[in-house]
DNA sequence: CGGTGCGTTGAATACGCTCAATGCGGGTGG
DNA sequence: CCACCCGCATTGAGCGTATTCAACGCACCG
């Protein structure tokens, strides 16, 4: 989970030394990773020297760098949660980490369907949707919009309506204030994205007539925008 | 928390009906809070009808939207650490919300010191880091640059090195990928903050000249760009 | 009928991005 | 030891996009 600046003091109390004494530390040259997005992690690792980062990787090859890792932080507490780690962690020099010992009552509480493990799996996708739009953030107003109103759509279909016909239920200041544009922008970018033909407009109800067209919108690559 | 679109069928299994039947729901009025950033929740609550947002409300009073919530959704999941909420909720419309009584695992496990309160307040506050971010991502380059070195210098202060001196341990493309800007807008924002005597470059050595008027470039209002 | 709230549209500006060139240090090989 | 290259940071010019400020349209309501 990539907890930021944890300080050592709280994670020396989690820790459980191995019986028999120290485990030895692992050495990172730098450019190396520690693990990939995706894997199974299976412990945490405690920054001992140097430095590291935590990202991820989009279709189109940006990057989206979450945070850096100095000695004292902790690593993968995704490892917790029995999702796969969902960031990549490269060292940017060389570095040193030891690993973590999972105390015991996460062990039991992170496997099965305990309520626990519920919550820490809601965490776990709250950080992972941050994630996300942190990078979507970086990107063109019609990425943003066309994105959220497939996110939306999708949301709707898990409620059983119609993934085509949306009624957007919040007014456009706050969609503005989700996507971090200016008002007079988001009206801009839905009457493009209609010009374009993808979508049909009428105040709060939307029609997405070419979901495939804003998929492609959605997930574009930056310098897409100028072919028009 | 703000888990994002949980869907009913997996909290049921954890909601634990009040002895005596159904918890009557409570009725918000639009424009009004089910809580407030700072509040101590207590329990969850599960939206049955209308709609809500969580938001962050910053001080030169930009507002940041995290989530919309819909009926199947759930907001607080905050309660389970006992932290206060780092967010607040407000109804959209007229909506109806249910509180959910919390499963007595998570009462033990979050109280007291348990390995497990520690994870998920490291989890917590790595989610209220990221919304901090994905606000400051909506900022002028200035206002991120030096939101950046700030929280950095103090990080490094947690270390017990200088706040004043500090040694950038990462190259300038991961900095930008970080703060989601373009190296070369990243290296002028360095020299603009150098040429208004705020700070002094050599390369990855940073001196903090004025730490104050950092502070201010970090949270000035957006148009506070424009005197100089 | 005149307010008020909200969404849209228009014009001008500012800001960050792209592409290109330059600077600079640290390697490597002749 | 020097020449050259390579990676990386910086600087410059031009451009595109989002923002700001302003006006307008429209529905709702007193």
């Amino acid at each position: 989970m990539t907890t930021h600046h944890s300080d050592l003091r709280s994670m020396r109390s989690t820790a459980r030394p191995t019986a028999g004494g120290e485990r030895s530390d692992r050495v990172l040259q730098r450019d190396e990773h520690l693990f990939h997005e995706g894997s199974r992690l299976g412990q945490a690792y405690l920054v001992v020297a140097g430095v590291l980062k935590t990202y991820l990787l989009y279709e189109n090859g940006e990057e989206q760098v979450l945070d850096f890792h100095l000695p004292g932080d902790v690593i993968g507490l995704d490892a917790l949660t029995d999702e796969p780690s969902y960031c990549s962690a490269m060292a940017l020099d060389t570095s040193s980490v030891r690993e973590l010992e999972l105390p015991d009552p996460e062990a039991a509480l992170v496997s099965g369907g305990t309520d626990a493990a519920l919550v820490l799996a809601g965490m776990h996708r709250a950080i992972r949707r941050l994630s996300r739009r942190l990078h979507m953030a970086s990107t063109c107003t019609d990425q943003r919009l066309a994105g959220f109103l497939l996110e939306f759509a999708e949301s709707q279909g898990r409620r059983g309506c119609s993934q085509r016909q949306l009624r957007l239920p919040m007014r456009r200041r706050d969609l503005a204030c989700y996507l971090g544009l200016a008002t007079e922008t988001l009206s801009r970018t839905f009457t493009r994205l209609q010009q374009q033909g993808l979508i049909e407009v009428d105040n709060y109800d939307i029609v997405l007539l070419d979901q495939r067209g804003l998929q492609r919108v959605a997930s574009a690559s930056p310098c897409q925008t100028r072919h028009h």
